[in-house]
DNA sequence: TGCATGCAAATTGTCAACAATCTGTGTTTT
DNA sequence: AAAACACAGATTGTTGACAATTTGCATGCA
């Protein structure tokens, strides 16, 4: 009985907290690219938007940039977050370490049911692809990993992972290559393959190629123009004055 | 050039913000149990004690509850999150596998000024050890851990793991045996020679096993007695009246 | 024209007061 | 005496106003 990624979250007393519901709904922008890498956030519009007062969006400010998903600069306001080119390498690297460990766990322990809840994910991924909704398609494609994530029955990790897709979804929309070559379906093919094939070693590495298959599609190369940190770049603040 | 776990945490813009203060103090009082599973946080206290507004309080208790690290209950405060024992169980999981890359990653590259900085580290931890001083070697316990995850170089996997700590030393506080049996720093030399030995697997499975030791000295077992969450027993919300 | 200065609008940061809620105590009723 | 009730104190939730800061524009000067 898969619990299917219900947004609301119960506090410790049951009761749901509201700003949960717009920290959720921001996520939900983020992952489906409406909200891009370098878009300012005004806290009186999205107070505004949702009806809510400036303090809730704050709050929901503070999840998102603890989750590194937007900056927080003081006196300037909130920026969707720009992950650099270092920042995308390590979230890369540090999916391959977390999902090495999730295949290995889900292929032990694969049975008839979740094999089949799989393969219900999977086509629904074809679906997509072959209707051209390329939205959908990103969405259910990350999904398909926090899908494995949770039959390793480890909220933990699926948590970490959710937040490390959402950075994906960010490091995607800044990199990716002109032409999208959007074939990771079939990479999903292969996993299935590789899960339903009993040998944890195999499927943890059929999930490194595909995850190296992203991060290589990537322009991972050069900082983009225009967008470059001169604070860090020459390692102290800009002064007011010539001082 | 390590750079020595500097407690200050710096904005997209380079200036700190202040509230970051506040959360950073709390983590070291949750690490060294001067905040004990439980505790009531009173806002107004908080405020008085660090010289700040409530506000303030109010957004570094986001933060904490984003890491569970506290329960927020509406209407009725911030406590020191109480993990339950399948939290603890998911929790040393985790870390299994997160950890297990790590020990990988570090064991492939190590050398010689990596090892040194481990030696160190030991030592630190040995004299606490033979001091008596407890609270420095829980401290120095936890940071050994950490000190690992800097040294695969990876931001993300470094910050992840500090969160699992903290949590693992909410999880010992309600959970260990009575005769602490603080026997941890063995393992920790053990894990220096399998770290340098430069077999990775012969390092993960030492990792395993240190983490496996830590577990089972709890008493994961049965709940603790005045503890008990009826409403997740019975799986729903009392009513005030009988309805 | 090019550049510096000053002003005004927009936005964020902060605070304090007030409203809503919960907890415990004391009183009344049966 | 036990239970129901009511009240008071303490604590959290919320709002709105005001201060501080930044940004863009207009003006004035060389």
């Amino acid at each position: 009985m898969a619990h299917p990624a219900e947004p609301q979250r119960f506090t410790g007393s049951g009761k749901l907290r509201p700003e949960e519901q717009i920290y959720q709904e921001m996520l939900g922008a983020i992952l489906d690219r409406r909200l891009e890498p370098g878009m300012k956030l005004v806290e009186e519009d999205l107070a505004k938007t949702f009806g809510v007062s400036r303090a809730r969006i704050r709050a929901a400010f503070l999840q998102l940039a603890h989750d590194k998903l937007i900056n927080l600069v003081p006196n300037r306001g909130a920026f969707i977050a720009e992950p650099t080119i270092d920042e995308a390498i390590e979230v890369f690297s540090a999916r391959r370490m977390i999902e090495d460990g999730v295949v290995r766990k889900v292929t032990t322990q694969m049975n008839a049911d979740r094999a089949e809840q799989i393969r219900t994910h999977l086509e629904a991924e074809h679906k997509a692809h072959h209707d051209g909704d390329h939205r959908a398609a990103i969405i259910l494609s990350g999904e398909f990993h926090l899908l494995l994530a949770r039959l390793a029955n480890n909220l933990v990790i699926e948590e970490f992972l959710e937040r490390l897709i959402l950075r994906s979804s960010l490091i995607i929309a800044m990199y990716e290559s002109p032409q999208p070559a959007d074939c990771s379906h079939d990479d999903h093919d292969a996993l299935l393959r590789a899960l339903t094939g009993g040998d944890p070693d195999a499927a943890a590495a059929c999930m490194g190629r595909h995850l190296d298959n992203i991060r290589d599609r990537l322009q991972l190369h050069r900082e983009k123009p225009g967008k470059t940190d001169f604070a860090s770049i020459f390692g102290r603040q800009p002064t007011s004055k010539a001082g």
